[in-house]
DNA sequence: ATATTGAGTGAACATATGTTCACCTAAAGA
DNA sequence: TCTTTAGGTGAACATATGTTCACTCAATAT
């Protein structure tokens, strides 16, 4: 989608409705459903400058280096349409660390549904983890990136959405039963260190060559230890 | 100092040595030194291109998001001669990577030096580590931002310097003869922890807003009982 | 049926960018 | 002494940028 949006009839003079290729038309099928609401096209493409944004993450650029033209270019929209959605890229920022915040609590979500696994719980739950952030590569690569790296209010919006995460999962494992002689203070002193380690984690996982098995599972395993060496702390804490 | 180097003909024509302000003028002293040689004008020019680019970050820029032309004009140096020092921007990326390499190793040989504090060890640690990063703002931010941020190689060459650092840390603790049975291996992964802790509070350091003494000291309890969590982890850790 | 609204357009603007080139000149080498 | 070398210059280039503006026209409100 690089072409700039164009109306109705433009689109049915230049670009017949069969010619269309699906690959390069994600709104295509939504296209041939006839007239779109207002508010619905404004949400449409809204999200197409974030996913554009997340697109171009993808290919290897940081967000702290992307500008409003080129944001506005792979979301198939001319530049001043942005400023019809954002006020500037800080805007659009700040709704890619919501949607990161929304993914980070997520993973909780599914673990509470899911339940831990039984045996070899931390090594199970990291290679989870692990799947559940190359699955959304994209916003894994954004938080993480921006987390120290971006605009001063990027970083603090960051700083507050891992502070909820961690609040979550501290309440989660005290719901779970474990370590009940902790604290709620202590507990979140932890979650907190559990939840650095894990987003430089994810900055590991995404930088993982692939095709190296051997390099993936020290990765891995790294991981499990730092987070066995963090609980093993926590267990033999005392205030 | 904002204004290209001039030749020495055309520097006497146009501002008689008496008239330059110190402030800006940085190399005044060298400049009333006669004749400079060639590696030496060399190595001071680009110094002064790494100089520009900390001095941008100082101003709250990211360094993925500084140009070229920017750094050159901060160094007072014409565009074109940023190519006889560097390549691109991630050569000088590079250089500011080995910068900051050096400056971890630094406060590593100054723990060797000074000794560690004798009582309260962890909170002592952490309040020479938070001075040091303080003083050395400009390239602890840079490091803690392109860990995760910047471009591959960037990430890459600093990850390597983190393992030189926590390997380092690693053998400076196996001499002290703190936690003897434990293997190098753990040792290693331990201290590997201890860094990305380290590093994810250096960029919480730089960013505490100054004159909020108790926002700061609840960072340093923080810090220090992540430390404390990971110490005494691995007091218990069995391989 | 008609008027209003607002998402998206395209052109224009002033400015900034990376890279190249021939050139100058002082230090280094002969 | 004379020649070579190379760091630094300034101009030029094609291209990219953020922001503004009057405009279109289909979905809404009247």
């Amino acid at each position: 989608m690089h072409q700039p949006i164009l109306t109705a009839s433009q689109r049915a003079r230049r670009q017949p409705a069969e010619s269309r290729l699906a690959a390069s038309a994600p709104l295509s099928r939504a296209e041939s459903e006839g007239p779109i609401s207002r508010t619905e096209r404004k949400e449409r493409t809204r999200q197409r400058l974030i996913d554009g944004a997340l697109a171009l993450i993808g290919r290897g650029r940081s967000y702290t280096s992307l500008s409003l033209r080129e944001i506005a270019r792979e979301a198939g929209v001319v530049p001043a349409a942005f400023y019809r959605h954002f006020r500037d890229l800080d805007e659009l920022g700040l709704a890619l660390v919501e949607m990161g915040g929304v993914t980070l609590r997520r993973l909780l979500r599914e673990a509470r549904r899911d339940g831990i696994p039984p045996t070899d719980m931390i090594r199970g739950s990291v290679l989870i983890y692990k799947r559940y952030v190359e699955e959304r590569a994209l916003v894994f690569r954004f938080i993480a990136a921006e987390r120290a790296g971006g605009s001063r209010i990027l970083r603090n919006a960051i700083r507050t959405e891992d502070g909820h995460f961690a609040s979550e999962m501290a309440q989660d494992l005290r719901a779970l039963g474990v370590m009940p002689d902790l604290s709620s203070a202590s507990l979140q002193m932890i979650c907190g260190l559990v939840v650095t380690t894990m987003l430089n984690a994810a900055s590991d996982i995404l930088d993982l060559p692939r095709g190296q098995p051997v390099q993936e599972q020290e990765m891995v395993a790294n991981f499990v230890r730092q987070l066995r060496l963090i609980f093993l702390g926590a267990k033999h804490w005392r205030e």
